[in-house]
DNA sequence: ACCTAGCACTCTGTGTTCCCGAGTGCCAAG
DNA sequence: CTTGGCACTCGGGAACACAGAGTGCTAGGT
């Protein structure tokens, strides 16, 4: 059905639109890769292509275009991953390296991605679920004010106002923080509700109403999600692309947190980390019929922290995006692990 | 030289090209606006605007567009701010009132100013300056790793990893928080740097070289102005108007941070509060040549925390702009206050 | 059974020409 | 100083022709 040299050409042909930004014909095809067959068998090769799908012309009597499944088989079959050059390598490591909190890793990795891929990237923050508590902090600042400050243990930081039923004094307030420290230390954020279940109970009774307002607070935060923070960069590199439809639809997808969550998100969770692409019209959102999400997860080894990846136009190079978000990905899980 | 007629004209012309970005000619004008006069006559006027360089035409035989010294003279002179609808007001007040921490309230700032102007949006964290020590925070990780938080009484919350060159037992790491916030406690930021120069000296002698290593990250913390953040929102809107120079240029200066700072931050220092219009050409950067900038300070009263604005074409509606910017801001600085 | 050469056909994109109309500048009269 | 009239200038759209690239098909060769 499609035999090798039918696969060559619908990889000449990828390669070549991708390289040119124009619809390749036969000629043109059969000459710049050394296929040893005239165009006229090029040409049957293609009409076969087109025939399944693979391929399609804009206009009678232009070259042909990669069409999404096209693009697809390309991914699956006919190409590998290019491994980044050692400059590359190099680059990323020391550009990473100067990270100085959780914030700055994530804020470079975003960048360095979007410039090493030359497409929009996007990082999503590592969660907080795998994480476990290093520490809490209470904070009074007013008569009835504190302020909760929770550490994990990948340096991830959430601060919240917290306003009390009642004044509470400086050495109670140490005494809960104490209490709160030794319930909570260590243990991952996902056990910590039934951890403190119980805890007012075991409290003199004038404390419970605060440490009630403290917990109630404490669970909000971690209930919110935050983690779910997602940053891109890189949105110039749209500017001169061919989205087919609109630039204002990308950017407006690539604005609400939720879209993007759902692009990195919806992958096959089985292998966590493996690449995965996602190209144009698989794509549920409307939106972003025109563009190619790459991405994969991040974190050390089986245990998984988030996601990251690029988006760009269909017509992208996908070997060497592969590449770089493959590459990037194993740094920061590197330097996130050493922190 | 310039009567009131002429004025008006100019008035007339900014208020309809950007109400329908067309070259507006002397016939529309007339009869648009009740002028009272014919045509020939708005046309002798717009020669004499013509030749002092407030209008241009694209093309001989076209109508009249403003120049960047038209708007100015329009913003100056021609316009007055445009309040917001009661109902916008209310958006407003709601939208923020749910913001749960400072990254929530810039980044719910920055969204609503977006949104309501249809512009970009830039907003600038509330800077440390004039901020002071609520709280400093030594938490113990490893045996030689201490994490260093840093609460001021904004909300903003600073973290490092500290790599003590040395073991150090807990209780001695409990005393240093302790000498450390005895110190700083309520004191601005600016004035850090004296008040723990000589810190070390008051200490045992065991405790030192731990203190100073801990000084010496408090101190590059600070230096580092990680206050200069800022974020933007709203890009998509960019992405019908005609910014004259490319798309890619405006989207990369709003990736840049330093390029950002500066555009809000250079003003009339004097009167920080005041509504900031930097039009067109005005603006040194020159990929920005086609956008201009509408910018002010927020913050309670005298004590400006820092900058916001937004960033549109030079073909914008400034009294709105203007309108709702002013009132985003005076809501936020309420916001800030309130915490 | 497959490849190849040749050929007629079909498009798109580009360049040319032409014309309409909006808008101007100028002038002379009110 | 304003106004009506008038000739002039361009930009932009429609109509048209044309070159070039690319195709599909068929017939002949291996």
């Amino acid at each position: 059905m499609l035999d090798d040299r039918k696969l060559a050409v619908l990889r000449a042909i990828v390669e070549d639109y991708v390289s040119t930004n124009e619809p390749v014909g036969s000629k043109a095809l059969a000459e710049r890769h050394n296929l040893k067959v005239s165009p006229a068998t090029v040409r049957n090769d293609m009409a076969a292509l087109e025939e399944q799908g693979y391929i399609a012309q804009p206009h009678t009597s232009a070259g042909r275009v990669p069409t999404d499944k096209g693009y697809r088989l390309f991914v699956d079959r006919l190409s590998q991953v290019k491994p980044l050059s050692g400059a590359e390598r190099r680059a990323i490591e020391t550009f990473l390296a100067g990270a100085v909190d959780l914030d700055d890793v994530v804020m470079r990795t975003v960048r360095l991605l979007a410039q090493l891929t030359r497409q929009v990237a996007v990082v999503q923050y590592p969660t907080l679920n795998r994480s476990t508590v290093r520490h809490v902090e209470l904070v009074p600042l007013h008569d009835r004010r504190v302020m909760l400050v929770l550490i994990t243990n990948m340096g991830r930081v959430e601060q919240r106002m917290v306003e009390l039923p009642e004044v509470v004094e400086e050495h109670r307030i140490a005494h809960m923080r104490g209490v709160l420290n030794d319930c909570l230390d260590g243990c991952g954020l996902s056990s910590v509700p039934e951890l403190v279940s119980d805890l007012p109970e075991r409290l003199p009774v004038d404390e419970r109403p605060a440490m009630a307002t403290i917990l109630s607070v404490l669970l909000e935060t971690l209930v919110e999600r935050h983690d779910e923070k997602i940053v891109f960069a890189g949105a110039a590199n749209l500017a001169g692309a061919d989205l087919s439809v609109g630039l204002r639809e990308v950017l407006e997808a690539l604005e609400e947190q939720v879209v993007l969550m759902r692009l990195l998100g919806e992958t096959s969770s089985d292998t966590p980390s493996a690449l995965t692409v996602r190209i144009g019209s698989e794509n549920a959102y409307t939106g972003l019929r025109g563009t190619s999400i790459v991405a994969t997860g991040y974190g050390q080894g089986d245990n998984q922290l988030a996601r990251l990846g690029v988006l760009g136009p269909t017509r992208m190079d996908y070997p060497v995006t592969m590449g770089a978000v493959r590459a990037v990905a194993r740094y920061v899980s590197q330097i996130l692990a050493a922190s």
